[in-house]
DNA sequence: CCGACGTCCTGCTAGC
DNA sequence: TGCTAGCAGGACGTCG
């Protein structure tokens, strides 16, 4: 893949495909085995897990949780894949690689489910009870991005003057953007990365939560974007990458006005943009219709 | 309260 | 050719 963009972070529509996938595999299964191979990745030991059954599997934000029975109680185990993770279904017959750092063996199930994370960034979390996951991680997490509301996005963004890039990346302001949908999006809404987030009117804040919407879902519909080695459990790709309007697409045109991608650096993040039709904060907001 | 910045980690690549 | 420095970034901790 030609581009300066090599590494392929698992955002709200990658998360949502790896749910699907997994979902008819994992769940009424009973966890046989587990082995913790890197304990630093994890919050618990791999006996906390034995003989625990999968009640079902869903996704908020980036995080991935596997809901489980056990022993009359019923434990969370929560998955965040950070930007390199992944939870692929391996054949036992295969070795795990030195990047594999939790295996599951499942009853009825041929393949074995691994996390995999070249960088570890990605951690695996148990709670005891889906109210202690509530407290200690989802009730920080914002409303979701792919049902954002411009009701929702204004009282986030009217509240701060930060750029409107970083808030969207807030966790806690939106749940489950990450660089390349919040650069998608904000092309698609003809907004400037740049611009305060108290600086955008309601009409903008509408079409900014249209699109981030629309975007999620098409992304969601080719199961996500695969820029280089992400892939689903199955290990099939995502194909939303050939959509891409500007992210990893610097100074080729805009696939709107052929003006060239610019690619800036904002709070450490790649951040990609047309100058033209993605209007300068301070130069005005005047756009053609 | 808010935001900027350093930290974690590995693999790839530009440059000498 | 082989080395190293730099870069990529999600979330969190620290600092101003």
């Amino acid at each position: 893949m030609a581009g300066t963009e090599r590494v392929s972070v698992p955002e709200l529509p990658e998360v949502e495909t790896i749910v699907r996938e997994l979902r008819p595999h994992l769940v009424g299964r009973r966890i046989r085995s587990a082995q913790v191979l890197r304990p630093t990745v994890c919050t618990f030991s791999a006996d906390q897990l034995r003989g625990a059954v999968v009640r079902r599997i869903e996704r908020r934000g980036k995080y991935i949780l596997v809901h489980l029975d056990r022993r009359g109680t019923t434990p969370v185990l929560a998955f965040h894949l950070g930007m390199t993770g992944q939870l692929l279904r391996a054949s036992p017959d295969l070795p795990p690689d030195k990047h594999t750092h939790i295996v599951l063996r499942l009853s009825g199930l041929a393949d074995e489910l691994r996390f995999r994370d070249v960088r570890r960034f990605g951690e695996a979390c148990l709670y005891r009870s889906p109210p202690d996951l509530h407290r200690a991680l989802l009730d920080r997490l914002g409303p979701e991005a792919h049902t954002v509301t411009s009701t929702q996005l204004a009282r986030a963004a009217w509240t701060s003057s930060r750029p409107i890039k970083p808030l969207l990346m807030d966790q806690e302001k939106v749940a489950g953007l990450g660089n390349i949908y919040t650069d998608e999006s904000l092309w698609q809404a003809r907004l400037h990365p740049l611009r305060p987030s108290d600086s955008l009117s309601a009409d903008e804040l509408g079409e900014l939560a249209f699109c981030t919407r629309a975007v999620l879902r098409e992304a969601v519909g080719d199961r996500g974007s695969s820029v280089d080695d992400y892939l689903t459990p199955d290990g099939s790709a995502g194909r939303y990458q050939q959509r891409h309007a500007v992210y990893g697409r610097p100074g080729e045109p805009c696939p709107r006005c052929s003006a060239a991608i610019e690619r800036i650096r904002l709070q450490g993040r790649g951040t990609h943009f047309c100058p033209k039709c993605q209007s300068a904060p301070g130069h005005g907001d005047d756009r053609e219709d």
